[in-house]
DNA sequence: TTTCTTACTTAGAAATGAGGAT
DNA sequence: ATCCTCATTTCTAAGTAAGAAA
């Protein structure tokens, strides 16, 4: 019992990321992308579940994966993208899919292999497996575990791995307080009010780690059983073997992962991590309920743009040429910017754009405003032309002198750059004014190229310590809006957007405190959840039958926020772009396909579009069409259900939990898992080839799209091309063997073409060498006949072998992540820990994996040992 | 209640710059 | 060593979610 109750919280997990996935395949379609995607789709939706499953019964890993859960769809979009995956990947998916798959799948596909992998790793912890076993356990685990039971060995194998990593052995060493952290971290819960505090006070007084959730718990039914939980953090404390290896705890020496990397960073970590093994690291302190974030603070208030400068280039209108008044000329040219995109085929952005510009005209100019009535007649192209001399002229700029340009900027601009909070200095992240402009909204914006006004002086708040000096106003004859102390908040210069009304603030950098302890607050409250999570399930699918519809509404829709990784979905304003998140899907958003599959289809923040059919458990299939019922299709799925209630319900089951919690807790389970798989990864590319192939799977399972590349398709092309002419090459290679073999000669004549070299003259301009270039890439290759021994061709053979090879992964992997932006998860939602634990076990360096600013933002996880389990 | 406001996180695109291929 | 690509950084829009106000 104990152990499928483990498996079936990892396969739920599994689950999610499967369903994820087919969410994103099909998502990244968005827009034109969307439409590639789908036609890719397609042709892999041909392939029937029979299909599949043959296949799976062949290659077990890749069917596999789609198999699983969700489905059809998934498979059908997977197909276009996974084709081309590496193996590895597929595997890992598999084996991901199995487990979240239902049951039936599950069993079926052969997880066993890798099962038998993980386990070995696994080994001590058995105990404590058991013990967290046991907690979820004590939850009625005989129904969950049963649906997923599919899944269990996969999640048993999953599941030991999280007693190991619990946390921490190795944590516990170096900081004792590892463990304390988690505990600590629902005091810290940024978002945790008063009330949360009060709780947590309360709850302090227990035990260790635990679970402080509990208590409040308790007016639910179920909960009795929280011991259980403390158990296991006992377990987690003891001694740690483990923990010595990698973590090299102090920075220093340290990342025995990045033997070769740069040593920078060693210094910087050193100065982040703070005291040695301390008992508490600055990351840790609460942000309790704490309303004072701060006591003293002091910076030097924003840094405005440069006032327009009037150049007198005409708009010509109906043929005429008008000098603008200088107001007016800003504006246009903000205009005449936007001319080489999308936005000025928009009726909505032109109509916006001038009805602002006839209003500035008619403020500061009567008589263009009278002349200028039809926008048609305007034509901004001078204005355009000036604006691209200008940007040529700057591009011109000898890069010793830019250099130095750069530098003064920076001097300028420096003491704009940091704060002082409490002592400690602090990166400022924001401290630019925004400049005036158009606004560009996402999507179908209603407010879409309205002017975008400047801000002055008095439009901003400046916040700051009450004994702190007060920032000198740098534009001449103005003076600051307000200046405040307010001690609850952690912004320093705030103002209002003059086209929404919103708030526009100016913040400290991702690597600040402020920052920092929030964010690892964050990713600790998503781990808590994990230990929640089995009877929040268990809780939804009860609530699928419920009488009352409320609760019906409440539990598909966190099924939908939980399996697919949607978003909670606020309502929207009428002078905003029309997107949905779960909470605010339509009945037009939703098609059902019986017995159980779903088809989404809606644009969710910055107007991404979701596009995934997902099968669906059947009670929630039931569920959802039941609210589907009866309803116009612009009418809301959940009418009754608002994102407060949802979220207030949630509280109930777990402190501070909210329904983002499910989108970070599902990211980072889906990476932690998936990074378990074993691969056959050999050198370090290739395992950073495999880290980003499971980032990919949760960026697509987070529906993480960017836009297609531009160049995309020629440099496909150009990749391509040198493909072929590499495989040519190959031909010939063996061709020569083959005949220094039959004629038992140690040497013969192998034929290359080769593109001839651009002649290059030092005395040629840029424009002449890159059409002389452009000339060399486009001539016909010439042939070069030469003479080879046996063993240069035998040792030319291998290399172009291994070319090959890599050239064909990356391709695949550029086709794979043209539509998929990594970059969001990996910021945002991926417990930096899962990553640093993996670089450690894997002798990565970290560097590899998180760039410079990422680095310093997670210099809290960098201590973290590779026996870390999210 | 419901709506509005505030504070903070998450998001993709554009701008920029560092490194890789040749 | 040069040029171009591509990754990183910057920018600011668009979300979430709590508390205040209506």
């Amino acid at each position: 019992m104990e152990d499928s109750d483990d498996d079936g919280i990892l396969l739920s997990a599994l689950k999610k990321k499967k369903g994820g996935n087919d969410g994103v395949e099909k998502p990244s379609g968005g827009g034109e992308v969307a439409e590639n995607n789908v036609g890719k789709d397609a042709m892999v939706g041909a392939e029937t579940v029979v299909d599949r499953v043959e296949r799976n019964g062949k290659r077990v890993f890749e069917d596999a994966v789609d198999d699983d859960v969700p489905l059809l769809s998934l498979k059908k979009i997977r197909t276009g993208s996974s084709n081309a995956e590496p193996k590895k990947a597929a595997v890992v998916s598999n084996s991901v899919v199995k487990g979240t798959a239902q049951a039936k799948d599950v069993d079926d596909l052969p997880l066993s292999s890798l099962t038998k992998r993980k386990e070995p790793v696994l080994v001590k912890k058995k105990s404590l497996t058991l013990k967290r076993a046991s907690v979820d356990g004590d939850l009625p685990p005989s129904s969950l575990a049963k649906k997923k039971s599919p899944g269990s060995p996969f999640k048993r194998a999953v599941s030991v791995n999280n007693d190991d990593d619990l946390p921490l052995s190795s944590l516990k060493k170096k900081r004792s307080s590892g463990l304390e952290q988690r505990k600590i971290v629902p005091l810290k819960n940024p978002s945790a009010p008063k009330k949360v505090i009060k709780i947590v006070k309360k709850l302090k007084p227990q035990s260790p780690l635990d679970r402080k959730d509990e208590p409040k718990i308790v007016s639910r039914k179920s909960n009795t059983p929280v011991k259980k939980k403390i158990v296991v953090r006992k377990a987690m404390p003891k001694p740690a073997g483990k923990a010595n290896n990698h973590s090299l705890s102090k920075g220093k020496v340290s990342n025995s992962t990045a033997p070769s990397s740069v040593d920078i960073r060693k210094e910087e970590y050193v100065f982040v991590g703070g005291e040695e093994d301390g008992e508490r690291r600055w990351w840790q302190e609460n942000m309790d309920g704490n309303e004072q974030r701060w006591q003293n603070l002091s910076h030097h208030g924003v840094l405005f743009p440069p006032l327009y400068e009037p150049v007198r280039v005409p708009l010509i209108y109906n043929g005429e040429e008008i000098v603008l008044h200088p107001a007016a000329e800003e504006v246009a040219m903000f205009y005449a910017g936007k001319l080489t995109t999308d936005y000025v085929k928009k009726d909505v952005f032109n109509k916006n754009f001038f009805s602002d510009f006839k209003q500035t005209l008619r403020k500061n100019d009567r008589e263009t405003f009278k002349r200028v009535k039809d926008f048609r007649k305007c034509n901004f192209s001078r204005m355009q032309e000036h604006l691209d001399a200008k940007k040529a002229e700057k591009k011109a700029i000898p890069a010793a002198e830019r250099k130095k340009i750069r530098e003064e900027e920076a001097e300028r601009v420096k003491k704009y750059t940091v704060a002082t909070v409490d002592g400690k200095e602090e990166k400022v992240g924001n401290f630019r004014i925004e400049p005036p402009a158009l606004f560009l909204g996402r999507g179908e914006h209603p407010l879409m190229g309205k002017v975008k006004k400047r801000i002055w002086p008095e439009d901003i708040t400046i916040n700051i310590g009450p004994k702190d000096p007060v920032p000198e106003c740098p534009i001449p004859g103005h003076k600051w809006g307000k200046v405040i102390h307010n001690k609850a908040v952690t912004w320093l210069a705030f103002w209002r957007d003059t086209i929404t009304n919103g708030s526009k603030y100016v913040w400290l950098a991702a690597d600040s405190k402020f920052k920092t302890v929030s964010d690892a607050a964050k990713f600790e409250k998503a781990r808590k959840l994990h230990k929640h999570i089995e009877k929040i399930r268990k809780d939804y699918r009860r609530g699928w039958k419920s009488e009352d519809e409320l609760v019906r509404q409440r539990s598909v829709a966190l099924y939908l926020i939980d399996r697919l990784a949607l978003r909670v979905g606020n309502e929207k304003g009428e002078d905003e772009a029309d997107t949905v998140g779960c909470c605010s899907l339509r009945v037009e958003h939703l098609t059902f396909n019986d017995p159980d599959v779903v088809e989404f289809n809606f644009l969710g923040k910055d107007s991404i579009r979701y596009e995934n059919s997902v099968k669906v458990e059947r009670g929630a299939y039931l569920g959802l069409k039941k609210l589907a019922r009866k309803k116009k299709s612009s009418d809301d799925i959940f009418n009754r259900l608002t994102t407060s209630s949802l979220n207030e319900y949630l509280r109930s089951l777990m402190e501070g939990l909210t329904a983002k919690v499910f989108r970070t807790y599902n990211a980072s389970l889906t990476l932690d898992r998936l990074l378990r798989q074993e691969g056959q990864q050999q050198n370090v590319n290739e395992q950073l080839v495999f880290y980003n192939q499971q980032n990919k799977e949760v960026a697509i399972l987070c529906n993480h799209q960017r836009s297609l590349p531009k160049k995309h398709d020629e440099q496909m092309g150009k990749l391509s091309v040198k493909h072929d002419e590499t495989i040519e090459w190959l031909r010939e290679l063996e061709r020569a063997a083959k005949e220094m073999k039959a004629g038992r000669k140690d040497s013969a004549d192998v034929t290359q073409w080769v593109h001839p070299k651009p002649e290059l003259k030092s005395d040629m301009t840029e424009e002449q060498r890159s059409a002389e270039r452009k000339r060399a890439a486009e001539a016909p290759r010439e042939k070069v006949v030469k003479r080879m021994k046996a063993d240069s061709v035998h040792l030319a053979i291998a290399r172009v072998h291994a070319r090959i090879d890599k050239m064909k992964s990356e391709m695949q992997t550029k086709e794979d992540l043209k539509t998929v932006a990594l970059s969001t998860s990996k910021l945002n939602y991926l417990d930096p820990r899962i990553s640093v634990a993996w670089c450690k076990k894997n002798e990565v360096p970290l560097e590899k994996v998180f760039s410079k600013s990422l680095y310093n933002k997670f210099a809290w996880a960098m201590e973290a040992s590779q026996e870390f389990c999210f």
